[in-house]
Order: structure tokens, then C-alpha cells, then sequence
DNA sequence: CCATTGACCGGCT
DNA sequence: TAGCCGGCCAATG
């Protein structure tokens, strides 16, 4: 499993994330078949090509705070989006317990097989 | 090579 | 709740 390959499961699994819910980057991480790669999505993120057009916002970290300044022009486009969708950010956090993206079953499994290889 | 960096995380004060 | 800290790991210099 080279870069490349890990690079679009992991924008293929952002993709995934449906609007009105959120997923932390470990968790993407995971999903995508690569575990502790958490700063691997965040590689993702950076690097993405923009005519990929990634719901990037509904990525925030585990603690449900977002991952940008709070000054800064990516913070409220951030904030500005996900209130669009119906997911508030009290205190500049969302609440996880609430608005965390729950792949069903079936989500999981048309993923490529080899994605479940080191368990 | 070795060091630093980063859109991170969990445990522990 | 808010930091601090060590761990994490690919990319970058």
C-alpha cells in the first residue's frame, strides 16, 4: 500500500461523510484501512486537489474543537458551513456525542477488502 | 542520514 | 475545562 493508495482512501472516505455529521481525523484515519494515521488525513487535507471538492469541514479533531485558528478565514468558512448543515459549534466545539458520523454496516463494506489486511 | 514539522490523539494533572 | 506531554508517522529540509 503505497502513498497514493492510502491518499485516495482517505479522500474517498471524507467524501463519505454525509452532510449534518462530522468525523475526527483518527477516525477517517481508520476507516481508510490505516490506523494511528490520524496526521495522515491531515496530510490528506493539505494536499488535496481542489477540483476534488472534499466536505473538509466536516473533518474537526477528536475533541470536537476545529483544527484552525479561531481568527482565521478557514475557522468561520468552518463554522459558516457546518451551521448550514444543521451542526452548531457551541464554544468552538461541536458536540461528538451528538453530531459524530456512525457509518452503517453496508458503508464499510464496499470498501476495497485489502482495507481490513493488518487487523 | 538526522532533525523538524504538522488541518492529530489520549492520558494525566 | 485547560494545558502539558509523549506518542505517532509521513513529509520535508
Amino acid at each position: 500500500m503505497d502513498r497514493d493508495m492510502r491518499l485516495r482512501r482517505l479522500w474517498e472516505t471524507i467524501q463519505d461523510i454525509p452532510p449534518g455529521s462530522v468525523a475526527n481525523y483518527g477516525q477517517i484515519a481508520e476507516i481508510a484501512g490505516i490506523p494511528r494515521g490520524a496526521r495522515m488525513t491531515a496530510y490528506a487535507l493539505r494536499v488535496a486537489p481542489q477540483e476534488l471538492e472534499l466536505p473538509w469541514h466536516r473533518v474537526i479533531q477528536a475533541s470536537g474543537k476545529s483544527a484552525f485558528y479561531c481568527n482565521s478565514r478557514h475557522f468561520k468558512m468552518q463554522r459558516d458551513r457546518l451551521a448550514d448543515e444543521g451542526v452548531p459549534m457551541i464554544n468552538g466545539r461541536v458536540d461528538m456525542k451528538q453530531y459524530r458520523w456512525e457509518p452503517a454496516l453496508d458503508e464499510l463494506l464496499w470498501k476495497p477488502s485489502d482495507a481490513w489486511d493488518d487487523q
